[in-house]
DNA sequence: AGCACGCCGACT
DNA sequence: GTCGGCGTGCTC
């Protein structure tokens, strides 16, 4: 077919994943116009010297471009548009939102294999059926080979081409068997598409909910078919998954599908099990740690209806769908739900955009909730649902402080957690210690000379990590051999100082020999699989003391636990970054939560340098969600969000001078324009101001509405490519950073 | 982001 | 004399 047309040329605008904010015009040749190409289909496009996947934007008749200059679209990938109209306008308003390119914005939305230019095709399944050869044998002739003709005979009597699906569920170890039987030529292949709804048996029916559970159900369920904010505030143990499941089935019963979004892949398993128990709907998985063709097909089996719910993690949000119906987003404090690199965006603040675009509801669940949420919910803005009730025993978590000022600590324990941990193993029951900080200690310093190793690359001292003998940087991953000798004095003994995870097992095995102690952290569970197993290992009783990070907060069940300690809760207390306090008082809510489930009562041990820190006081004594006012009183007094709107422009570069060159140049351009009242805030040099090799600058924007910060972003941005100084550093813009790194 | 073009050091 | 270092500049 001959192409270039020359009169009335159809022109398309198309968005590219590259890091430039506009669009490419192409010529479309004359044997692709037969057909309107819709905003989202897929092109190939030549560009620069190689070829890329965009998306079709705008069809036009001109372009801003002479049309010489235009180049042809290589092919056209789609029939029509993968994502629907209203996903598009969600992923426009975000790449208008934060500032980033549009086309990065839809690669997003996308899983890899869509975005290289695979077809959007489900594989085929593959289906066995007894050959001609085969409808000749009498099964006897198999007597020697037992499985075989056990399966040979399974064939004969369901009388039809089975799929690998469902001779699994006949039986699990049928793999050798069929292989045989094809090798043998007694068995075909035909490649089947898949069936639309895959059936499976659920084997648990729901549980009688108590009478919150009912409310909240009964409330979640009227809402169906309309677009609302639920916020689910229930602590821990109280059951919120039980009413997520009953209201995912009325949303199933009606047709539709459901979205449930979690901050973490180690928590996708624990729902999944439980899931796939539940209902009998197709359910697919969706998070970064699945292959690229599990994530293929989980994309397209949610797009094509083949499953009704999806579980995943932040970047499933942009999933298609047939017919939502629901989105539910669990732990929603979660600061997981921000995206720290690139696409920086909320999960949670889009996920309830795309509900609103729908008209659907969304449940956002936590027991915990972030203060930007409590503070919508007094707005009205979202209606705040209840469950306090323990699901079983009604018992809370009791506190005590601890004051380690001049008290001697042995491996970071006090003498009276010490008895405390004493009393819960004669019992019987198990104790959980939280130390947010990995390895052996954070710094070997030299006993004569105070020397202490750092990081060449960052601003950090360097770890102690005994087990594999070595100093890491936490940052940039740099390591080298554990030092004998000071390298500055030449004489000093080079000693531990400070606490790490690794030190205090040591400890504890000192203290404790007798008792089974395990650490969870990074370091430890780095193999596939491995915190699974020392999960399991605990619930079985095998364990006395659990050990951990950060980790161990976020919802994993230890039902034996009864005494939880937070060695050192004092870091968090002073951080600069004005979030750092809600953080806290989440954790130790959080970590609370893991005492006192089924029938023991819970105490919850906080060891501290600040006993009158009105944070841990209010927290302590009246509950989370008094330390909530308070802190939102606070910052509403400071101007701070969710009572004013930050950006954060960060910039870094490998000498120090370029950043700090650019952010002056960006304060005189944001003066030149008019920044309706923005607080120019900086620059400064970044909290940790070297990080692997690279000088880190920041200028924070704020505004107190929403609205005229984005004005000034909007008319910032474009300028920003253009600063000569910008052209030796390395800039991003965070709309509504959670982390002030 | 890629990828090409472009001007200065150690190598067959 | 060239291979290649990565600095800057463009991509419809």
């Amino acid at each position: 077919m001959v192409s270039t047309p020359k009169k009335n040329p159809l022109i398309i605008s198309v968005a590219i994943p590259i890091p430039l904010n506009r669009l490419f015009d192409y010529l479309v040749p004359n044997h692709f116009t037969h057909r309107l190409l819709q905003t989202g289909t897929r092109v190939v496009i030549p560009f620069g010297s190689t070829t890329k996947v965009g998306f079709v934007i705008e069809n036009s008749k001109s372009s801003d471009i002479n049309i010489d200059r235009l180049k042809q679209i290589i092919e056209v990938l789609d029939e029509s548009p993968l994502i629907g109209k209203k996903d598009i306008q969600l992923l426009q308003w975000a790449s208008n939102y934060y500032h980033y390119p549009l086309g990065e914005v839809f690669s997003a939305a996308f899983p890899v294999s869509l975005r290289k230019g695979k077809q959007a095709k489900l594989k085929e399944e593959k289906h066995y059926f007894i050959s001609d050869k085969g409808k000749l044998l009498n099964s006897e002739q198999l007597k020697r080979t037992p499985k075989q003709k056990q399966l040979f005979e399974f064939f004969q009597s369901q009388n039809k081409s089975l799929s690998a699906h469902e001779i699994s569920a006949w039986n699990k170890n049928w793999h050798p068997a069929v292989k045989a039987l094809f090798e043998k030529d007694l068995l075909s292949i035909e490649l089947k598409a898949r069936p639309l709804f895959k059936n499976v048996a659920a084997s648990e029916s729901p549980l009688v909910p108590n009478e919150q559970q009912s409310l909240a159900i009964h409330e979640l369920t009227k809402k169906l078919g309309y677009f609302s904010v639920s916020l689910l505030e229930g602590v821990t143990g109280s059951g919120k998954t039980e009413v997520y499941m009953q209201v995912i089935q009325q949303v199933l019963d009606r047709g539709q599908q459901v979205i449930v979004l979690l901050p973490e892949i180690t928590l996708t398993p624990q729902l999944e099990n439980r899931f796939k128990k539940r209902f009998s709907v197709g359910l697919s998985i969706s998070h970064s740690k699945l292959t690229e063709t599990q994530r293929h097909a989980a994309w397209l089996e949610m797009q094509q209806g083949h499953s009704s719910i999806l579980l995943g993690t932040r970047s499933a949000l942009f999933t298609p769908l047939k017919k939502l119906g629901l989105i539910i987003l669990d732990e929603e404090h979660d600061s997981s739900f921000k995206q720290q690199e690139g696409f920086r965006f909320s999960a949670r603040d889009l996920a309830i955009l795309r509900a609103k675009l729908f008209n659907v509801p969304i449940i956002l669940g936590t027991a915990t909730p972030s203060l930007e949420s409590l503070h919508n919910a007094e707005k009205k803005r979202y209606q705040l649902l209840h469950l306090s009730e323990r699901a079983g025993v009604a018992i809370e978590p009791k506190f005590l402080l601890f004051d380690i000022r001049n008290k001697k600590l042995q491996d970071g324990l006090s003498e009276p957690l010490v008895t405390h941990i004493k009393k819960t193993l004669a019992k019987k029951e198990q104790v959980l210690l939280f130390l947010n900080r990995r390895g052996f200690a954070p710094v070997q310093i030299c006993h004569t000379c105070a020397w202490v190793a750092r990081c060449n690359h960052c601003d950090t001292c360097l770890v102690i990590h005994f087990a594999e003998k070595v100093l890491r940087c936490h940052h940039c991953g740099y390591q080298q051999g554990l030092l004998n000798q000071c390298p500055s004095c030449k004489a000093g003994e080079l000693k531990p100082l400070g606490l790490g995870t690794e030190r205090i097992e040591q400890g504890l095995q000192t203290l404790f020999p007798k008792q089974k102690i395990v650490r969870l952290d990074r370091d430890t569970t780095q193999r596939k699989g491995s915190l699974k197993k020392h999960l399991e290992k605990i619930n079985q009783g095998e364990v006395d003391i659990i050990l951990g990070t950060q980790m161990l907060a976020k919802g994993h069940h230890f039902p034996n636990v009864t005494l939880v300690a937070i060695l050192d809760v004092d870091s968090g207390l002073f951080s600069i970054d004005f979030h750092a306090t809600e953080k806290l008082a989440q954790l130790i809510t959080q970590v609370a939560g893991r005492a006192g489930r089924a029938e023991k009562p819970g105490k919850v041990i906080l060891q501290t340098r600040q006993p009158n820190h009105p944070l841990l006081t209010v927290l302590l004594k009246e509950g989370y969600n008094r330390f909530a006012q308070t802190a939102l009183a606070e910052r509403r007094q400071a101007s701070l969000p969710p009572f004013s709107f930050q950006a954060l422009l960060r910039v870094y570069a490998s000498n120090p001078a370029d950043p700090q060159a650019f952010l002056k140049s960006v304060c005189t351009t944001i003066k030149q324009i008019n920044n309706n009242n923005t607080l120019i805030l900086g620059p400064v040099s970044a909290p940790m101001a070297k990080r692997a090799g690279y000088y880190h600058f920041q200028l924070l924007l704020q505004n107190k509405h929403r609205k005229h910060l984005q004005i000034l972003l909007d008319q910032l941005i474009p300028q920003l490519y253009k600063l000569k100084e910008g052209k030796k550093v390395r800039w991003s813009i965070d709309v509504d950073p959670v982390d002030l790194y």
